[in-house]
DNA sequence: AAATCGGGGAA
DNA sequence: TTCCCAGATTT
């Protein structure tokens, strides 16, 4: 096995030849401009499974709805999933506020400076950790993300499986050999910056790579082969049956209560797909008078492990009912958090 | 170690 | 379609 980087000269030309590329070529974003530990905590927990592009504009909304560590902290779930709202991973919010609960009672209402109290924080773990310790506090840590695993892969011409938490941490180890003494946050975010931008998982961009000359890939022509990691699981299937319940102007919805998309809210829903008698003989079940009903149309939800096959009716009925919340329409859009697979059955309601 | 937890951009 | 994204937590 070739190998690279063995001495430290080696180290220290890499680490001037990624730095000097970063420099030039890293993106403009919003929590790069003005660097606060709570923007950039902010911006690491967005980040997580979750692209540049799709986070800024989020990022922008939540920070000018909620600027501090105490608005985080007596915010309620409802509002602050309303502005998590599409974009995912609900449980990170409710986390962070979790976090921001215990800085307000522990310790002035401020973020923690270090690697070591920032992982006793709820929704921060080993990568969020350096990447907020590192970039926000300099402090010589690593910031190890997906980006990362795939360079150190086509650097060393590693055929470890990524996703196996071993290999992970040895690849960890291989980044921690290459920090530098100085600029960490910026050498961090420089390793991620070009797997997004040079290295990234389909046809690398080889020729414009900074370090080419220190990757064993790139020599061996192995760059399509690496990273090893396991290919995504089947998703399972669940048919559903969507019920828009409308009594006068006003719909029905109510709050889930599942791990699954938890503290959002959305129309009543029966496990499987049901023909009309069914649907009808439920919605009296549950106390209300149906005047008419009609099918409205399938969708499909997609998500990482689950799909599911969503039948529709809209029924009008002639009274409310216990257990489920009746509001008018733009009210539903514009105060209640609904996930995205519900968002197509919004369209009914207007 | 494996499963759970979202949604979307890109090929 | 499939892949995979600045992962963390639970089982």
């Amino acid at each position: 096995m070739e190998q690279i980087m063995k001495s430290q000269t080696d180290s220290n030309k890499f680490q001037k030849a990624l730095l000097e590329w970063y420099q030039k070529n890293k993106r403009e974003m919003p929590w790069r401009s003005k660097p606060t530990p709570y923007r950039i905590w902010l911006s690491e927990i967005m980040l997580q499974q979750t692209r540049v592009d799709t986070v800024i504009p989020y990022f922008e909304k939540f920070f000018k709805h909620i600027p501090t560590i105490i608005d985080l902290a007596r915010t309620s779930d409802q509002d602050l999933l309303k502005l998590w709202e599409g974009l995912g991973y609900y449980r990170r919010v409710i986390n962070m506020k979790k976090a921001a609960i215990h800085l307000v009672e522990n310790n002035n209402g401020k973020l923690y400076d270090n690697k070591k109290d920032l992982l006793t924080l709820a929704g921060i773990g080993e990568y969020s950790a350096g990447a907020i310790a590192s970039i926000a506090f300099q402090e010589k840590v690593c910031a190890v993300d997906g980006n990362v695993l795939r360079i150190m892969a086509r650097l060393y011409g590693d055929y470890g499986n990524i996703l196996q938490p071993t290999v992970s941490k040895r690849f960890t180890d291989m980044v921690e050999k290459l920090l530098p003494d100085s600029s960490i946050g910026d050498f961090n975010q420089a390793l991620m910056e070009l797997g997004a931008l040079i290295c990234t998982p389909k046809s690398p961009d080889c020729i414009h790579c900074p370090v080419m000359n220190f990757c064993i890939a790139e020599k061996s022509m192995l760059q399509n082969e690496l990273p090893v990691r396991d290919k995504q699981g089947v998703r399972r299937k669940e048919d559903k049956t969507v019920l828009i319940i409308q009594f006068k102007n006003r719909f029905a919805i109510t709050k889930r209560e599942n791990r699954l998309l938890e503290g959002l809210w959305e129309f009543p829903v029966m496990d499987g797909h049901h023909d009309k008698d069914e649907v009808i003989e439920t919605i009296e079940k549950w106390g209300m008078k149906v005047l008419s009903i009609a099918a409205v149309k399938k969708e499909k939800a997609l998500f990482s492990h689950i799909e599911w096959d969503m039948a529709g009716f809209h029924i009008m009925v002639n009274n409310k009912c216990d257990g489920m919340t009746f509001e008018a329409a733009d009210k539903i859009v514009d105060e209640y958090p609904i996930a995205s697979a519900y968002q197509k059955y919004i369209s009914e309601l207007l």
